[in-house]
DNA sequence: AAAAAAC
């Protein structure tokens, strides 16, 4: 049943953007609204009377139907949904249930799949065209990869309109990922490296050293200018080295590693090795040349996108795999051919185990958002892929690692993956330059929804993303929220791949420009235009806070941040206070207060206590823990530290940054014991 | 403590 609403495109939760029938209007239940002054706590500013929006609520009056499109449509003219484009406000004439039924879920066909399929032009060649894989994954070959490699040249295919729209939108389409860009602040974004040997950065997307087809893929997609990871990593991965970047997913480092690896990809072929596969063996085994790993499936389904925009009429045929969608639409997609394969880690060991992918033929190895798959457990799957299968070994592929924070996890990983590797560190889009701006407001849990309704009048403007701790609160605060009449739906790690999907899209496009979310979505989904990041509940882990509000400022934009603190949150206080100190960003007294209460007694006594300031945000450093030997200049001085890079010793570079510095060079297992600060001594945490 | 991720 449940399967039966979602193949209608809804779900319960989502046909019910507006008031029921039954309700009055949007505020139906006006009596749960407290006003400010009666709330238990202060710090909150008055709220701008009932109207933000003006009248009855986001929504008037629903119409008799309770769904009629004009219901969301903006009051104010198009400023209330901006980014929204042509998603934003529903169909002329429509309504948020036809909108919701010709919604196409991202990654699953887009175009090609149910609910299109019955428009498609007869005589439409189904096989070339569509991948009849309703799953996750069933794009197959939607124009990316349908051209050839032909007697050592690269035979782009023909130029397909539909595809074109299909990969790369209309026009200045604001759903897609490349619009929305305000590229001259893109500049102020700090770039270092460090290693031996870096390269000089690229200034331009021209040939050489980019190949003409990427090339002209690269416009197809509206980029114009390189982003500052991109200047850098293009030349490092073009001139063969190991790249470790800091950086996050706002700065463009997708780009970063499908630029370089496809350019040599279309330039240089397929991969030489041949197959060895037992000739009675029925199934063909895909063996791509490129993998990339990384840590949700939103995320994998992201970066595939982005590969078929940039593998639009070339030989590589990208494919992606994840868990929660039909198996069996993902293997006929593997075997329709499968160069780059993007995956999570837990779905390419079952198909490994299955046989049905080797890891023989990698050339290219990319790790993204390796902090997160370590939090996640994922290191066990990630050694055994990597280490443990077939994958040839770090002197025969190139390894690409990127992750927020450096920490000793991710050192160790590096260490064990790379080689002679290049450390970029990538500023951070926005902090330092006031991009964001952020608000701690003090309400206890009571009051939440109130406030929250306070906000979304305020800046019922743009999308807004609210975080929660729970799947539980997801689902009762979007239920909250819908029953209040606003336009709003979920995602955590409860709801369905397809309501996931689903949700993410219409939040992209605007139809839902209010998302709560679990952590799921904390890292790494890249959404333009999220002008407001809300931590209804704070993280424990302020590494999790930045990452979170990190949804919003990107590339080069502004964004706001609220977050609702109380007592239940003065785990955090410290590191939030430290925080917003060096993001120059108002401190609210109550926040000092509470630091001081908290600190007051037995300081550093139990557990993490008093702040203790060992942990830090240590963690998170970003800056390359090698020295180098001779005339290497290290970007970052201080590095204290220790091991042999380059320096005879077999590959052994290990120098940690602080005092440790163990001989990690010979044999891999020795790290052990306890690690002190890994900033080192008086370690400034600059993570971005 | 919760969330995420393979079946």
């Amino acid at each position: 049943m449940a399967e039966q609403l979602n193949m209608n495109g809804l779900s319960l939760k989502d046909s019910q953007h507006a008031p029921q029938p039954g309700q009055q209007n949007g505020f139906a239940e006006r009596s749960a609204y407290i006003p400010p002054h009666m709330r238990s706590a202060g710090g909150r500013p008055a709220p701008p009377g009932p109207g933000g929006f003006d009248g009855p609520a986001p929504g008037g009056p629903p119409p008799a139907n309770g769904l009629n499109g004009s219901a969301w449509a903006p009051q104010n003219g198009e400023s209330a949904y901006p980014g929204a484009g042509r998603g934003g406000a529903p169909p002329a004439g429509g309504n948020w249930n036809a909108g919701a039924q010709s919604f196409t879920p991202s990654g699953r066909g887009g175009g090609n799949n149910w609910d299109n399929s019955p428009q498609l032009p007869s005589g439409f060649n189904r096989n070339a065209y569509g991948a009849p894989g309703g799953g996750s994954g069933g794009r197959g070959n939607t124009g990316a990869g349908d051209g050839q490699w032909r007697d050592g040249k690269h035979v782009p295919g023909a130029p397909n309109p539909r595809v074109e729209r299909d990969l790369f939108g209309e026009p200045n389409d604001p759903s897609k990922a490349a619009s929305g860009i305000n590229f001259s602040n893109y500049d102020d974004i700090p770039v270092e490296a460090s290693g031996q040997g870096v390269p000089e950065p690229i200034l331009t997307f021209t040939n050489p050293p980019l190949d003409d087809h990427l090339i002209s893929n690269i416009e197809l997609a509206g980029y114009k200018v390189p982003t500052p990871v991109q200047k850098y990593s293009i030349p490092i991965v073009m001139g063969g080295r190991d790249l470790m970047a800091c950086a996050q997913t706002g700065s463009g480092k997708t780009g970063g590693f499908l630029f370089p690896i496809l350019s040599q990809a279309f330039q240089n072929g397929p991969s030489g090795a041949v197959p060895q596969q037992g000739g009675f063996q029925r199934q063909r085994k895909a063996m791509p040349t490129s993998l990339i790993l990384a840590p949700t499936r939103e995320l994998v389904s992201q970066i595939h996108e982005e590969a078929r925009k940039f593998c639009y009429r070339s030989w590589v045929r990208p494919c992606v795999v994840y868990g929660g969608a039909d198996i069996g639409s993902q293997l006929r997609q593997i075997e329709r051919g499968c160069d780059l394969l993007v995956a999570t880690p837990g779905r390419l060991v079952d198909l490994i185990e299955r046989g049905r992918i080797s890891l023989a033929n990698i050339k290219y190895l990319v790790l993204d958002e390796a902090d997160r798959m370590l939090d996640m457990g994922f290191e066990p799957q990630i050694r055994r892929i990597v280490e443990g299968e077939d994958m040839p070994r770090t002197d025969q592929r190139q390894t690409l690692m990127f992750s927020a924070t450096f920490p000793r996890d991710i050192q160790m990983l590096a260490r064990d993956f790379l080689r002679e590797y290049v450390f970029l560190s990538v500023g951070r889009v926005g902090s330092t330059s006031e991009n964001i701006t952020q608000k701690i407001e003090y309400v206890e849990d009571i009051d939440k929804r109130s406030v929250l309704l306070d906000i979304l009048h305020t800046h019922g403007a743009g999308l807004t993303l609210i975080f929660v701790e729970t799947k539980r609160m997801a689902d009762s605060l979007s239920d909250y929220l819908i029953n209040q009449g606003f336009p709003a739906t979920s995602i955590h790690g409860d709801r369905t791949q397809r309501e996931r999907e689903k949700a993410l899209e219409m939040f992209r496009n605007g139809r839902c420009p209010i998302l709560v979310a679990t952590a799921v979505a904390a890292r790494g989904l890249d959404i333009p235009n999220v002008k407001h990041v809300v931590n209804y509940d704070l993280p424990t882990d302020i590494d999790d806070y930045v990452h979170r509000i990190g949804r919003t400022g990107r590339a080069g934009n502004t964004g706001i941040s609220t977050a609702f603190f109380n007592r239940g949150n003065r785990g955090v206080v410290r590191d939030l206070i430290d925080l917003l100190k060096e993001a120059n960003q108002e401190v609210p007294g109550f926040l000092e207060s509470i630091a001081r209460e908290s600190s007051g007694f037995g300081g550093s006594g139990g557990g993490r206590g008093g702040r203790s300031g060992g942990r830090g945000r240590g963690s998170a450093a970003m800056k390359d823990v090698r020295s180098f030997g001779g005339g290497q200049r290290p970007a970052y001085a201080g590095s204290g530290g220790m091991g042999g890079y380059g320096g005879g010793s077999g590959g052994g570079y290990g120098g940690q940054s602080g005092g440790m510095g163990m001989g990690m060079g010979g044999g891999g297992g020795g790290y052990g014991g306890s690690y002190g600060n890994p900033t080192g001594p008086g370690g400034a945490s600059s993570w971005w």
